[in-house]
DNA sequence: TTGAATTAAACAAACGTTTGATTAATTTTT
DNA sequence: AAAAATTAATCAAACGTTTGTTTAATTCAA
């Protein structure tokens, strides 16, 4: 079974999906825009709801190594610890913007409920590490008694949030149509140095500028 | 015409497509909900298109008489005024948040291109508002030389990833099934407290907790 | 009694999916 | 190595449902 074929159909899905959402894309569009037969998708994945766990599959988790990782090393402080965090989610969502749109529509909308709890159980994994992190900075008093849960929610939300729309990102930053903010590598450092600067001026209580 | 029933059905359909989405909610669902006629959402607003234009035209816009009102403002400081704008948009979240849900959606997917713009314009004009305050900090030397625009995109960020799903929200502060962090006042007051506290960390030359 | 409100029924179009036939590629047998 | 058998990939056409919407008849209220 050819996986090339498959993982094509993935990715036309992705920029299909991000645009119309799940239940505003047919498996007619789809199949026009990947340039295959309709039955294909059904030939390959089973159903349309195959194909979108097909795709979640594939694509999600991203993280979970990441702070795995993290989770077992000892010599990097909290602080660094955090800022790698950073760096690790504007780089995966610069690199996969409209796959996160997907995703986003997914935790926003529970039409399909196992897809929709399983995309939520891999963020709330993800919110636990980070928030025991944040704890153990402050037991150690390198933190400020910050909420650990909101202050997540607060790095999370601001890359969400300015990944929402690539409209809404142009007309915000003031650039003409045409221009990509999520191929700008300017905007993208931009956007970790915003982050960085405002998660330790919230953290941390001796934050030297 | 009966407003009371065009604004029943409008209601009725913020709960609907907050769950399903646009697209993924029927007309006939929408119908049986709201206890009415499949052809009376039609006789009422024309389309199913038109009735989503009804909703969006009746509940959003809802900040756009409060940053009026802060531009004439001259009596209140820079910081007071984005407190305000924070626990305005806290307020307003938490006493619509199926609809917020709704607009959450249609500025992630542009299926219906008019609308789309429309809203994305709404939230534009908000952000050039709240940015013009925090420049006019920074230039009187109150504020820190901050990203404005990336500053107003962790605020609203934040709280869009908190109203995103129940569920999420639920599992990430450890609660039981049956609780509704959105009836919460504690949770309200906590997500307040959380957000202005880092919003001064970050703002804040002179930052005295 | 007139106009608005409500209804069940019907409409064409679009939907996800299945089918059965055909071709292409691969494996097995001779 | 050639022929036969098997499997995989592709296709156009059709399936039964569901979709948003409209119609025409009926009920209701002023």
């Amino acid at each position: 079974m050819s996986n090339d074929k498959k993982d094509h159909i993935i990715n036309v899905a992705i920029e299909l999906f991000a645009e119309k959402g799940f239940e505003g894309s047919s498996i007619r569009d789809l199949a026009a825009k990947a340039d295959v037969n309709v039955a294909m998708v059904n030939y390959y994945f089973g159903s349309k709801d195959k194909l979108f766990e097909a795709m979640i599959e594939q694509k999600a988790g991203f993280m979970r190594g990441i702070l795995d990782e993290l989770r077992a090393n000892n010599s990097l402080t909290e602080i660094q610890k955090i800022d790698h965090i950073i760096e690790k989610y504007v780089d995966r969502f610069f690199s996969q913007p409209l796959f996160h749109k997907v995703l986003q529509q997914e935790v926003l909308v529970s039409q399909r409920a196992s897809m929709h709890e399983h995309v939520i159980g891999l963020f709330v994994k993800n919110t636990e590490d980070v928030v025991a992190i944040i704890e153990k900075g402050i037991r150690k008093k390198i933190f400020r008694k910050v909420d650990p849960q909101l202050t997540f929610s607060s790095i999370v939300g601001t890359i969400n949030h300015v990944m929402m729309s690539k409209t809404m990102c142009m007309k915000m930053l003031n650039k003409d149509p045409g221009y990509d903010p999520y191929k700008d590598e300017h905007f993208k450092k931009r956007l970790l140095i915003h982050l960085k600067q405002m998660i330790h001026a919230h953290l941390l209580i001796n934050n030297d500028l």
